[in-house]
RNA sequence: GCGGUGGUGGUGUAGCCGGUUAACAUAUCGCCCUGUCAAGGCGAAGAUCGCGGGUUCGAGUCCCGUCCACCGCGCCA
């Protein structure tokens, strides 16, 4: 048996290559593309090899791929193959557009030229496979399509044949319209033929491709960890498997791998990274999947400022070198947590639009209004929102303005919203529902404080923390949205530091930990952890962009009398945390070293860097919010063989009965 | 678990203060067409209005229940 190349090749640079994978379909290794735009596929270069033989049959169906061809390709023989994009049936002569991986291209097909091609042709349809040889030819003057990167030249098909018929689509593969998404769902290797989706997907390769280039530059090692693992009651609900061979009990999907990571470190691999599927059984949202992705890494012997400027500055060439987008400030902005919840009300606030709240207290307890006063009085904050040129309104859309975020402010627990309206012109008159309990001086110093400008809003809220907190989000969210001052095209990094160690649950009338519980505190704070535990700042940063968490991590707890000392605090009592976390204290007595870690979401990341509203469109098969995979029906009953060989039996409400 | 928005030919929408034959675009099918590229022209077919119940002389439209999708709250160490 003879496997060889053919010898009409058309390409002299690919034949030294050698190499039988197409060129275009294969990742620049180690020069991403500058731009977004390099990503669409209709960008990918296609050097190509001839078409492998065996036995003088060829088993490549195509020498080039269809987004590929370009004026230089002009008067070469070539073989393409892919899906009927679009056609246009001009009796003698009809137009296919013809896609693949690699974008589109224009096919014409004449009757009296070929007229055996031309019957095929006129037979294919939306989504039909073909095979098409025919040669590359520039196109008649004035006839190019500049929409699409093969415009300038076309196919002209000297034979057709069809590798595949197709129904046609529930819905258009070649428009971005808009389609209800449980039908995408459903149908989700349809919709993956989408450009948007193709684009996005090798979007996340290729982020997912740099973080592997650059931690392995870094000296990072990517070692694997079980899917099969434990149960840990803290946190989110667990997936569980239940294990045949011991009967009754179960494993846990990982919720990430958190404590396997730190036994690497106990285990001396110093850099360990993963790009890791987590697990949690919790309720959906858009920027919340049952299964997510997290770039999952740990190192030793490292201090916080080691791991937040490792991430930065991979941050920062992801973004300038995968895409358009513009940083808004670099090194990113570092806040304490208690200065986002004071200004912004979030731990993950959107900085691409100020609306800082200020604090106005002085000067509030100075007025005549009694809320204010009162709130002062008792330790409670009044505070100020700026809202630039929101006063520029008749009185009644003013006070319909104001009325529906008093509302928005309501629903999230605050009693009410007062207004300032600053006056177009100077010497005009103030207004507002609290305008008439500031003297001119006060209103003065207000606005001084508020740095107010001439035709602003000033909304003012007094309200104990944190529900507070939650009325600057809400308004900050809110009006945002109704002003457009989130520019979509800019990423706004920022690190939210000195996160409080602890958090008092009344609830449960103990302290929880507000990160995990392996975190360790700032040594300064150490002291504190008997006398005041919730004065103790952990060890902890997040790291924020527009409004999204898109990583979290910590310096970690690496001495066993410490990790105690915590498990007590939150109300663990020894034998318990023996029997969750035992292995976890014994590593430590074994010479753990100082180490830490952060893990971000590779979804939300790329969610960002797409510029996408939900991670679903970041991931080739999401679930629904119901978690329900609408594509192939999962979750989904069993055989009773199969519960019987698990030890299992169900115990459902009737309502919940199974067919 | 709670609140909101939506579900109408294959797809996207209109119809919603109840009233004759459910409208439009597009896709699909047929015929015509040799420079189209969101092709065009002519014609055809295609909808038990998510599902179940109720009110009514009469329900896509009103009411109740239910299912599904999405957004948010709770939840998510």
């Amino acid at each position: 048996m003879a496997i060889g190349w053919t010898t009409n090749s058309t390409s002299p640079a690919t034949r030294a290559s050698g190499c039988a994978t197409p060129a275009a379909l294969t990742c620049a290794a180690r020069v991403p593309p500058r731009a977004l735009a390099a990503l669409l596929p209709t960008r990918l270069r296609g050097t190509f090899p001839r078409a492998l033989t065996i036995e003088g049959q060829i088993v490549m169906l195509k020498t080039h791929h269809c987004g590929s061809l370009r004026q230089e390709h002009v008067g070469q023989q070539v073989t393409v193959a892919g899906w009927v994009h679009n056609w246009r049936d001009q009796g003698g002569l009809v137009f296919l557009d013809l896609r693949d991986r690699s974008g589109v291209l224009q096919v014409a097909i004449d009757r009296e030229k070929q007229p055996e091609a031309h019957a095929l042709a006129t037979q294919a349809r939306s989504e039909w496979v073909l095979q098409i040889v025919g040669t590359v030819v520039r196109r008649p003057a004035g006839m190019e399509n500049p929409n699409i990167a093969t415009g300038e030249v076309e196919l002209h098909a000297s034979a057709v044949s069809v590798l595949n018929r197709a129904k046609t689509p529930p819905f258009y593969i070649n428009r971005d319209d808009r389609v209800e998404e449980s039908l995408r769902l459903r149908y989700r290797y349809l919709d993956l033929r989408r450009e948007r989706m193709q684009r996005n997907l090798i979007l996340r390769h290729r982020v997912i491709k740099f973080i592997r280039d650059f931690l392995d530059a870094e000296g990072f090692l990517e070692i694997e960890t079980p899917i099969l693992f434990k149960t840990t009651p803290e946190g989110a609900r667990d997936y569980l498997v239940p294990s045949r061979v011991h009967p009754g009990k179960f494993y846990a999907l990982p919720q990430s791998p958190q404590q396997l990571k730190q036994l690497l470190m106990v285990a001396g691999y110093e850099r360990y990274f993963q790009i890791a599927r987590c697990f949690r059984d919790e309720d959906q949202r858009g920027d919340r999947q049952p299964e997510f992705t997290q770039l999952d890494m740990e190192m030793s012997f490292v201090e916080r400022e080691d791991v937040l400027q490792l991430i930065e500055r991979m941050m920062i060439e992801i973004v300038e070198t995968l895409t358009d987008r513009q940083l808004l400030a670099k090194p990113f902005p570092r806040l304490t947590y208690q200065e986002v919840m004071e200004r912004f009300g979030s731990d993950k606030p959107d900085l691409r639009y100020d609306l800082a709240a200020i604090d106005v207290s002085e000067i509030a307890t100075q007025s005549d209004f009694a809320v204010f006063k009162d709130a002062v009085t008792a330790g409670n904050p009044v505070k100020a929102i700026r809202v630039p040129g929101a006063g520029n309104q008749s009185g009644g859309q003013l006070r319909k303005f104001h009325s529906a975020y008093e509302e928005r402010v309501r629903a999230v627990g605050g009693k009410g919203l007062g207004y300032l309206v600053l006056p177009a012109e100077a010497g005009g008159e103030v207004k507002g529902s609290v305008a008439k309990f500031f003297s001119p001086e006060l209103q003065a110093l207000l606005f001084e404080a508020t740095q107010a400008q001439p035709g602003d809003v000033l909304f003012l809220l007094a309200e104990a923390r944190p529900v507070i907190y939650g009325m600057i989000d809400v308004l900050r969210r809110s009006l945002a949205e109704e002003f457009n001052l989130a520019d979509p095209n800019t990423m706004a990094f920022c690190w939210t530091l000195d996160f409080p160690l602890m958090e008092w649950n009344p609830d449960e009338n103990r302290w929880d930990p507000s990160h995990h519980l392996f975190t360790a505190p700032v040594p300064e704070d150490e002291h504190l952890l008997d006398s005041a535990p919730g004065q103790v700042r952990g060890q902890q940063y997040d790291l924020v962009c527009n409004g999204y968490e898109v990583a979290g991590g910590s310096i970690r707890i690496h001495r066993q009398e410490l990790q105690e000392k915590i498990f007590g605090l939150i109300g663990l009592d020894m034998v318990d945390a023996k029997e969750r976390f035992g292995h976890m204290l014994e590593a430590f007595t074994y010479g753990a070293p100082p180490h830490g870690g952060i893990a971000p979401g590779i979804d939300r990341l790329v969610m960002l860097l797409a510029g996408e509203p939900n991670i679903r469109e970041v991931i080739a098969f999401p679930k629904s919010q119901m978690a329900i995979d609408l594509m192939v029906s999962a979750p989904s009953e069993v055989y009773p063989e199969q519960l019987e060989e698990l030890s299992i039996q169900l115990a459902l409400a009737d309502e919940a009965e199974p067919e």
